[in-house]
DNA sequence: CTTATTCTTGACTGGTCAGTCCAAATATGG
DNA sequence: CCATATTTGGACTGACCAGTCAAGAATAAG
């Protein structure tokens, strides 16, 4: 083993209270005294364990995508009827907002805060590639659907995923911009009246 | 007439200008010297004229809004087929968006920044008032459509409205992300396919 | 125990930023 | 021409912030 004075904080705790902090004020509006605050860790250890600002962000996104991502792709691929899981992924999706305190989703708001400063970042290419893994597999689900004869044969699976996701987000900008659970349910409505036909 | 020295410049014309930067950058993200920059003004003219930086915001909004507000109420309300209308107006925000080199939408851009800081922010009540006000232009055009016949007698306008509404916001987010025009014409695409029964 | 390695603590730095102050400039009304 | 009112330009302030540094503390290997 090597040597060294071992980390007195576990990793992934810290981790996990970064991407609340960013979650909630977003990247900008987020100091690193609010971080080792929240995180319970010295200015150092931050930068040691994590590197800059930026990185830290970059890896609360990929362990905010891993916690929210699973049990979403876990209800598209649930057994039963696919066009069903889609609606339930809706349903699910007003819970989820209801439930959070007008958080919204960290890879939405840092998405919009990103956006400004050139479409080359890392960051942002990062949000677009997991809606673009979560628009694979909602039109996976749109094609068993089709199989199921739960949706008609001239459904065009990609615009109908693409569309999925675009509502999705549309809920998500509303949860953090404070829309009511009743908004959202209408929201979601919407979408789930699209797969019935 | 008050006598005092005259202002050098044109106050809706640097008005406009920073309703430009706000767009492209986000409030956060523009300095006060960012702004008299591309205002072509001094830095007192614009604490004088606009007082401070968030005032100087809420008029950005107010003028974003109106511009931008004006030509799509008047598609909703334009003669003719009220559906058409509806499918005119998802239509025209692809192309707006298309043509605007991903600046997205002020007041979504913005809503996301301020949601962060308290839901208290008459910044975040001015932008989801505004929203409420395209909702309800929204719906009274779904009334026309069913009295016309085009939608179904059993259609919620509410529902539909704030569906469509939801679907709106979620292009223009998109669009501020960097979504191409084929990927917001699939999402006007399902958009418009709910108009349809 | 000694040494090498890593972590922690707190102070520090260089820069940026929103907002203010003030003296000079430009207009009107008498 | 003078008094009054307003704008302008530039310097200034106080605060905050991301990232660095250095000295000390804790661990494991030999």
């Amino acid at each position: 083993m090597v040597p060294g004075r071992p980390l007195e904080f576990d990793r992934d705790e810290a981790l996990q209270k970064a991407v609340e902090v960013f979650w909630e004020k977003g990247f900008q509006a987020t100091s690193i005294d609010d971080l080792t605050a929240r995180m319970g860790i010295g200015r150092q250890s931050l930068y040691n364990t994590f590197g800059d600002k930026e990185s830290l962000l970059g890896e609360a996104i990929e362990a905010y995508f891993q916690a929210a991502s699973a049990p979403m792709l876990a209800i598209l691929n649930a057994p039963g009827s696919p066009a069903g899981n889609l609606a339930t992924f809706f349903r699910k999706t007003v819970d989820r907002c209801a439930s959070g305190d007008h958080k919204g989703c960290l890879m939405v708001n840092t998405g919009v805060e990103f956006a400004g400063m050139g479409a080359d970042s890392p960051i942002l290419k990062a949000i677009r590639d997991r809606f673009k893994a979560l628009e694979r597999a909602i039109r996976q689900t749109i094609k068993q659907a089709i199989d199921a004869g739960e949706l008609s044969k001239s459904t065009d699976p990609l615009q109908l995923a693409t569309f999925l996701v675009g509502v999705f987000q549309g809920m998500l900008l509303m949860c953090k911009t404070g829309a009511s659970r009743e908004t959202l349910e209408r929201v979601a409505a919407g979408a789930i009246a699209s797969l019935t036909k």
